[in-house]
DNA sequence: ATGGTCGGTGACCGA
């Protein structure tokens, strides 16, 4: 049994319905972390995307920003907004507990030697961030976003402590090397490139998550152990301005990174590209992850 | 609608 988790920013949930609820009934990602949803919980097409099987878990307000998650697997423990500064009104950050069910053996047993049911729970919690973009380097914005930054990867300790099945994926506004950019001249000094957000970026890593779209010293990942050895970028976002699509003038910057026992359970790592290049498209395409469930033999 | 283009909002702001 394999999970997917996806991370989308789909730059208005409203604006963006029709073309969710196909990708959700065509791909069907069993997780799926949307950020930049725009609107209030009250307003968030939630029967929609019930009716094809997700459970919610919504922390939006008007206008801006705005982040969810959706799961076809219950969702536990849910926590809304970045521990760390108490008047951050922002909703940027949202967390649950993920109940998977994980069948032993082949899936047949009732029930193991005790009567325990042969489907037990296996904890993954999963996070929706929304990174600050910060605007330009000179704005109190960007300093709003360094100190996001900082809460971001205190909290990541905080959990990572846990031990536990980590994802934490989302729009993190940032292209960690100059090989996720198209053209890093041109992107020189921008808030996305800036060195002091790249240097907290590797920060977060310096803790001990692994970003799922690296693999070292190989570039992409592409699917299920396919390292290609000198692969082509794979940008997540590109501008609707200066038909930068068309161009593939893009930048990664939407990521799925993870805690060590999320990244042994990592199988495939991919960009869906085509909802990018659709008429009314989000700027941003889905990133999705394939985790593999632990057999019983690995837990031996 | 401050250049380009979006989306939400409400007579601009944010990305």
């Amino acid at each position: 049994m394999t999970i997917s988790i996806a991370a989308w920013n789909v730059n208005s949930v409203k604006a963006r319905i029709v073309h969710m609820l196909d990708w959700l009934k065509q791909d069907a990602p069993d997780i799926a972390l949307l950020q930049e949803t725009k609107c209030v919980d009250d307003a968030f097409p939630k029967m929609e995307i019930e009716d094809l099987g997700y459970n919610l878990a919504l922390f939006g307000e008007k206008t801006y920003n705005g982040v969810a998650i959706l799961s076809k697997f219950p969702l536990e423990d849910i926590r809304r907004g970045l521990p760390g500064d108490s008047g951050d009104a922002q909703a940027r950050y949202i967390e649950a507990v993920v109940s998977l069910p994980r069948v032993t053996g082949a899936g047949c047993r009732v029930s193991d030697k005790k009567g325990i049911p042969s489907v037990t729970p296996q904890a993954l919690r999963v996070a929706s961030v929304y990174v600050p973009n910060g605007q330009d380097a000179a704005s109190e914005k960007f300093q709003y976003k360094l100190r996001f930054l900082d809460r971001l990867r205190a909290h990541m300790q905080t959990l990572l402590a846990y031990d536990e099945m980590l994802v934490i994926g989302g729009d993190y506004n940032i292209a960690p090397e100059n090989a996720d950019v198209h053209d890093p001249k041109a992107w020189e000094g921008s808030v996305l490139t800036h060195e002091e957000v790249r240097r907290r970026f590797r920060g977060i890593l310096h803790l001990g998550m692994y970003d799922a779209g690296v693999v070292p010293g190989a570039g992409c990942r592409v699917s299920d152990k396919k390292a290609v050895s000198s692969p082509a970028p794979l940008y997540t976002w590109w501008d609707y301005r200066n038909n930068a699509f068309a161009r593939d003038d893009g930048l990664r910057i939407d990521h799925l990174l993870l805690s060590s026992q999320a990244a042994d359970a990592l199988s495939g790592w991919r960009v869906e590209k085509k909802l990018r290049g659709l008429d009314k498209a989000s700027d941003h395409a889905p990133v999705v992850i394939i985790l593999r469930e632990r057999s019983e033999a690995q837990d031996l």
